[in-house]
DNA sequence: ACTGCGTGTTTTGTATACAAAAATCTTGAC
DNA sequence: GTCAAGATTTTTGTATACAAAACACGCAGT
């Protein structure tokens, strides 16, 4: 089952609708998304299939694919499943990392340092990014981190939208370093604090940002 | 899109896999299980992607699809998530647990204790899942809830299997009054302990019955 | 004018046909 | 007898053809 172009426009539809370039409850056309990608509707349709698995798409029966944009509501609570997930990564990660491990996540973290010096808020993104992916990865166990990355990549277009409230990436940084010290203490319970609060707080600020930002924004039809 | 074949078809191999009507790592023969299932080959990979998304199939690309069961390793850090969702969803079902809803989480473990009082293992196994996914929905985070119901799907026939171990109903029995008792209390630690012990004793006693009974298991070629 | 029904169109779901890659088998050289 | 290269067969991935369900529009009746 070659996934070539079925996953290459997974990964076009996936942006597509992360960026907001289709508009949520929108729906998708078949036959004019497979002219544009110059497909037939056969891969099209598989990429929907996963695209509706990762929650992006919402398959109607004999109704077609429409653009399910997660709602404040619902983002809110992944970020609080988030929060709850990484710290659980800081836990078992304090107790199961090993001496390279913590060196590689010690270089992240001033990999991060060294963006932020930059004032480089992409760079900042990327190297965040690495940071926790070592962390989940830390943890020991693989499905933990599998489910970690997979809800990290959901977020990702909220998390990096919230690096740009005022002062968040100095403040981002203090928490690594609280993560950090907690993770070479083998403090496991600091640890998972410093991690949840670390998401949780990105909830909040999520929040907040929304508030301001998002007053007139359509809802879809159901 | 209706996946009215296609669905059908994903529940039956669902259940084919999970039984272990398939092996670990045979490979789904298209053309084969389209004739035994008298549709074409276009549903039925549509239901391998859906399987493939939840994790029971792998499909790699040119090659085909390959039943994916968890190996016991990947099973003990399922239980170790799934004892902190549910540990989550307790400690917030304690903060946000209307009267109503702690009614029908008591009903429902009482439920428990009649299917206990008549040694019906079946329907003990019904009446847990049903305490379990009130509880979810009592976290009041619809995501949170989804996303342990998905996991809880995934582990049934292991949860089931673990019934078995000698004791181990009444003593489910005893923590799910404990796990009442600090929803009922609003004491959050305490529900979230009890709920994530719950889990992680299954996990473990899993393992336990597992090192005996699986000794001859052949692994899958990779 | 509004509602209910029927026809025609669009769109989804499924089957089949075709192309290309992988697997298998055959044949020949050493 | 073994191994390798080429031909043949399977099998996957994609395109297209077809069936049926949903939708849209118009028309008749009240």
């Amino acid at each position: 089952m070659d996934q070539r172009r079925a996953d290459k426009i997974r990964e076009t539809l996936e942006q597509l609708i992360i960026t907001g370039a289709f508009a949520d409850g929108e729906r998708l056309d078949e036959i004019r998304l497979s002219e544009r990608f110059s497909v037939s509707r056969t891969p099209l349709r598989e990429a929907f299939q996963m695209l509706a698995a990762s929650g992006l798409l919402e398959l109607v029966p004999r109704r077609g694919a429409y653009v399910r944009h997660p709602g404040i509501i619902e983002l809110v609570e992944m970020f609080e499943v988030m929060a709850e997930l990484e710290g659980m990564c800081g836990r078992l990660a304090a107790r199961r990392l090993t001496n390279d491990g913590l060196g590689a996540i010690k270089q992240a973290a001033e990999d991060c340092e060294t963006a932020l010096g930059s004032g480089n808020a992409d760079a900042y993104y990327s190297e965040n990014e690495r940071f926790h992916n070592l962390l989940y990865e830390a943890s020991g166990n693989s499905f933990l981190a599998a489910e970690a990355r997979k809800l990290q990549r959901r977020l990702q277009p909220f998390r990096r939208m919230q690096l740009r409230v005022r002062g968040r990436m100095k403040q981002s940084m203090d928490e690594h370093r609280t993560i950090v010290a907690a993770l070479e203490a083998g403090n496991a319970g600091a640890a998972e604090r410093a991690l949840r609060d670390h998401i949780a707080v990105q909830g909040e600020k999520f929040n907040d940002l929304m508030a301001q930002y998002n007053q007139s924004k359509p809802k879809r039809a159901v």
